[in-house]
DNA sequence: GCAATGCTTCGGCCGGTTCCGAAGCATCCC
DNA sequence: GGGATGCTTCGGAACCGGCCGAAGCATTGC
């Protein structure tokens, strides 16, 4: 039985506090230096060294040389979505550990509201967008599947995206990604990526220094509301 | 951060080789004893037991009394489904490390052939069960999406199935799941459950004890061949 | 060349986890 | 009741894995 402990393998490569901070902190899609993984996990540099050569060995991260820096990224969406598949296990097993609420931070009020998902939006934001465009048959999201209809896709060539357009290779055009702090779903795939591409590109959200939340632009108000009758906050 | 502490707490969990195995071994939905749970890890019924008691304390797994027998089982299909994705990883994983063939034995083979995965079927069984029916147009999968067409609902109704009737609860009807030995997706979901559970009923298929391996029996030959224009083995 | 920066490797310390033997409950069977 | 059987708890031994200080390599900048 070869396969299993292969299992064993990835779970302690998880499992070890430092490597998972580190993990989370790549989870939005950036590359980071090592030094900065190192402040994430809270531990030295040369720890964390070691940290990412296990990473790097497990193919759970990739690394790329610039110079006398060497970016960390996560090896692909496929580790990205694992990732977040064990964080929402984790949220389940946090509310049903502790029936009282989870305290939260003036840190986490913001990842709540709006935050990177890899390389879509999540939370309140993110969530809002899906309900909004579910409630106009614009997309249909099941608890792990999805569509864009014909409809949707007019809607989005207004927006100015082609969804076929776009190089897909073996992504899937549309899915859900069930949001670990709203426990809802949330909108994935190349339409997430192009939408949340687009939403930079107009400037109507901009990244919050050292996190992977994200903050709405007055002209962001404006154009959620107007184009998607969301109004975020 | 209360999050990123829980994912390290989870991939502790399954990041030990005894309770790797005892996850695996409860992949395909049954629920077995503490002793038999401790001959797949390889320990002794007291190890077993510290190992039962963390899994269940993490939610992964949860306990039923019967008599002074306890079974254990995978707490849900969430938990299924994230070990299984876990396990791709990890065989995607390998086949970037080591650019040999894996060496698999003869009880590997009966896996690669037909087996369970929680609660529907996998393997090249599997796989060629969702290509066929992609091929017909009953069903239509993504790399992480799927629907039953109308002609499927049709089809999955002469085969004596009624998609709509059954009780779904929260899941979802029909989805992919990305096969570990074929790498190809085979089928999941209340439908995938619904075949499973058929074939099983009309005796097309049959566990091969001790593993989450099936057996197709002569009559499942000329029956996958008719209904599905399927050639096991 | 020399110093500074970014990162890695080496070595030893330390804490946590796993493991099993022995003993203790609980349940079933006769 | 008495004796299996199934499982858990307790205790201590062994082991691994993370951690950091010190030192070493590579790159950049002056």
């Amino acid at each position: 039985m070869v396969h299993t402990t292969a299992l064993a393998e990835i779970g302690a490569l998880i499992g070890d506090a430092g490597r998972a901070n580190m993990l989370a902190a790549l989870l939005d899609g950036r590359a980071l230096t090592a030094k900065e993984l190192a402040d994430h996990a809270g531990v030295t540099p040369q720890t964390a060294s070691g940290h990412l050569a296990k990473l790097t060995a497990g193919h759970l991260v990739v690394v790329e040389k610039q110079g006398r820096h060497r970016f960390h990224r996560l090896a692909s969406a496929e580790v990205a979505r694992m990732i977040e598949t064990m964080m929402q296990m984790a949220a389940h097993g946090d509310a049903a550990r502790n029936a009282k609420p989870i305290r939260v931070g003036p840190r986490d009020q913001a990842l709540r509201a709006a935050r990177t998902c890899y390389d879509h939006l999540a939370g309140r934001l993110g969530v809002a967008l899906a309900d909004a465009m579910a409630q106009r048959d614009l997309i249909r999201l099941d608890a792990d599947g999805g569509l864009v209809t014909p409809e949707g896709r007019q809607f989005l060539s207004t927006f100015g995206l082609d969804v076929d357009a776009a190089p897909r290779g073996k992504r899937v055009l549309c899915r859900p990604c069930l949001d670990w702090s709203e426990r809802r779903p949330h909108l994935a795939g190349v339409v997430g990526a192009q939408i949340m591409q687009r939403c930079f590109n107009l400037g109507w959200i901009r990244r919050l220094e050292g996190t992977r939340a994200v903050a709405v632009t007055p002209s962001g108000q404006e154009g959620f509301r107007r184009v998607f009758d969301v109004r975020p906050g």
